[in-house]
DNA sequence: CTTGCCGCTGAACAGATGTTCAGCGTAGAG
DNA sequence: CTCTACGCTGAACATCTGTTCAGCGGCAAG
């Protein structure tokens, strides 16, 4: 790496990392300069020296995840792998950059803000390809269905620490992301509900019966 | 109401209910003692009063939460009206309600993980009760198949800020509810992928074609 | 060796936050 | 009326947070 040049630049680079970990795992409020500075044994006064103020760390976090995410993103379309949200589980560093946006999603970050929008037109544009080449069924409501598609996922990671419980380990685990991958599959497919049964359950009360949720 | 009887259980309730809808909204961290105070038009002494600490109001919060989400099952089961997340939308307090249960989730509190555990059975339960009826279709990963059809509601509500930017009004809006409700319908009953193009691409590379999301 | 630069630190400060406490006002009981 | 109980408050305190600043220590240039 030719980054651990000037040793400045690396436990700038080491802080970064650490603090778009913690922030991952326990949003912004929470993850405080001091503890930052702890975990990446530095002292609080070089982190402000480093990015300005905390602002200016967040907005180091949001530069990085973005270029993390953009350089995972064109690593997987390019090696023809899953490029949904499960084949990010796999490539480094892009876990904590998932964790990190679902957090930035929900503080009304600006690069929260920016992956739902491209999220959202990506999807959009999958979908619009997939239907012209007869592979997926038309929509009269395209972005909704390309809402619920991405929230099915985001869901998941938004999610993660109690799927972790229910599962007794990490989506990232590769088995579990592949009983994600199989069930989502079968899921786009075939639908949940059996079409005929579907029409008249849809009929009386407008009821989606694939969940009495709550 | 009766609840008027004693003024101050009248403000303690109108405190916890200014709690639960900023905690929803902010978060706990960001949900400071004082700011509770002045939206209740109270001191924050009295929020200590009445709760002893924060720590004690968080509590309040989660059980009136537990009580109003129990209640509104109650009711729509009672009613035969939609049962899913969507039913909860249109009533009274709920709104609130999930929007703190779903900063609960990410926060790790006791109720978020109560509703996730109580959802994914609830689900779970409807699917078995489906399937025996021979209205859904049998799955080979039943808990999977759960998590992801509760991921896709949830994942609504907690980008929910950012579904309001995307359609210019709530998703509680009787419109956008129902325009949900419609596309969710189609995606259970249809599916996305025409059956035999989606075999054709599941073959080669285990790719969910649904969305490109990143 | 001296000088100056730079990564880095500890101490300090102002503001915010959770929490405590003595006491105010009022309303009902005697 | 007096007195007590209780809802409620303002002021104070310790702690934590973001931020500033003077200065240490090593290293490369002169």
């Amino acid at each position: 790496m030719c980054s651990a040049s000037h040793p400045g630049i690396a436990t700038r680079d080491r802080v970064l990392g650490v603090a778009i970990t913690a922030i991952g795992r326990d949003g912004v409020k929470e993850t405080t300069v001091r503890k930052i500075a702890h975990a990446a044994d530095v002292s609080a006064a070089l982190v402000l020296h480093h990015f300005g103020s905390k602002q200016g760390l967040l907005d180091a976090c949001d530069e990085r995840v973005l270029a993390v995410t953009e350089a995972a993103v064109a690593a997987l379309t390019e090696s023809g792998g899953n490029a949904g949200v499960q084949g990010f589980l796999a490539i480094d560093g892009a876990t904590e950059a998932l964790a990190y946006i679902g957090r930035s999603m929900q503080d009304g970050g600006p690069a929260g803000r920016t992956w739902f929008a491209r999220m959202m037109e990506m999807t959009l544009d999958g979908l619009r390809t997939l239907e012209s080449d007869g592979a997926a069924r038309h929509s009269e409501d395209p972005t909704m269905r390309a809402l619920l598609l991405i929230a099915m996922d985001l869901g998941v990671i938004l999610l993660r620490p109690l799927v972790t419980d229910l599962f007794g380990r990490d989506i990232a685990d590769p088995a579990l992301t592949e009983r994600w991958v199989r069930e989502e599959m079968d899921l786009l497919s075939n639908g949940v509900l059996r079409t005929s049964a579907a029409a008249a359950l849809a009929e009386p009360a407008t009821r989606p019966p694939g969940k009495d949720s709550t």
